[in-house]
DNA sequence: GAAGTTTTGTTGACGCGTCAACCAACATGG
DNA sequence: CCATGTTGGTTGACGCGTCAACAAAACTTC
């Protein structure tokens, strides 16, 4: 059983000052969109990936993938969002078990009008306020930091 | 109404890194700390900020203020904590609305086993990913992010 | 082609977080 | 001292997110 090693102050500095913005940017965001829109920021999101693909529509395990939700989480949220008519489900030929999600011209119409505020609201918040060098070295950083999450290898191991 | 400055390839891969980035670790880091010690992320923050305290008491309200919360989350949430003995509600004899929020036995004894592990999972997925200089960076900007948010000054306005 | 496994998706329960409404106590200012 | 406003805290409703259990279709393998 190894000793703890603590966090330096400088290490603590910058784990909690990022903890804290990333608090207050998403909390910012959300109520932004929420206000100008009536989305929520996973609203949001779901509706970029749809738009984003040419057919507007993702297999349900396809869209948990690109925004790195568990399934579940995917399936309830879509649920709520049909109720709401901004995404429809359709079934899969193919794959008898598949379900696909689907934009509706009501979600369309709720992107194309809550995205410029958004992005101004991204920019305004953040984007704006780093010069490109710090964006570029926040950018990388997080890289690094996803992946090493997805590859499970601990710190400091040695090759052999 | 001005043209959208939509975001760069650049700027965007920093955000959606930075965001994605966030999710995970904060997913990976709850996990964690719930599988080692049953505290959920929230009440982790709590502890620690009622143990840095000398007399291990808080007023509701700086509670909320230190953590960043609204006052409503940190009332639920103190509620919840209260019912699993981790931490108590005394009144207050100078403002008798007021509620002082104490840390229990029970409840240092909770966080001086998690600490520990958590620490060790900060190093292991974020701390020791990162240069000492990247770390500086990512502390800086997150500073300067804060900064703004607090300031609601807008940006690139000029003097005057 | 039958048995076992993996993949895709749903569901229910429960903790979490926000919002809006509310209450009680303090503070201020005629 | 009453009116008015502000502050500290609670509550209930509702959307969000995770977990664990489940079901059904699709692969795998013998």
């Amino acid at each position: 059983m190894a000793e703890v090693r603590w966090l330096t102050e400088r290490e603590e500095r910058a784990w909690r000052a990022l903890q804290f913005m990333q608090m207050r940017l998403e909390a910012a965001l959300a109520r932004q969109l929420a206000a100008e829109s009536g989305l929520s920021y996973p609203d949001y999101l779901v509706l970029v990936a749809l738009t984003d693909r040419p057919d507007g529509r993702l297999r349900l395990y396809e869209l948990a993938g690109v925004l790195g939700w568990e399934k579940s989480r995917a399936s309830h949220h879509v649920g709520r969002m049909v109720k709401r008519g901004l995404v429809a489900k359709e079934t899969c030929d193919d794959d008898r078990r598949g379900a696909y999600v689907v934009v509706t011209e009501r979600g369309r119409r709720a992107i194309e009008a809550a995205a410029p505020g958004h992005v101004a609201a991204v920019r305004r918040l953040f984007v704006d306020r780093l010069t490109p060098e710090q964006l570029d070295a926040v950018g990388e950083a997080a890289e690094i930091v996803l992946a090493a999450l997805d590859d499970p290898t601990p710190t400091g191991t040695p090759a052999r």
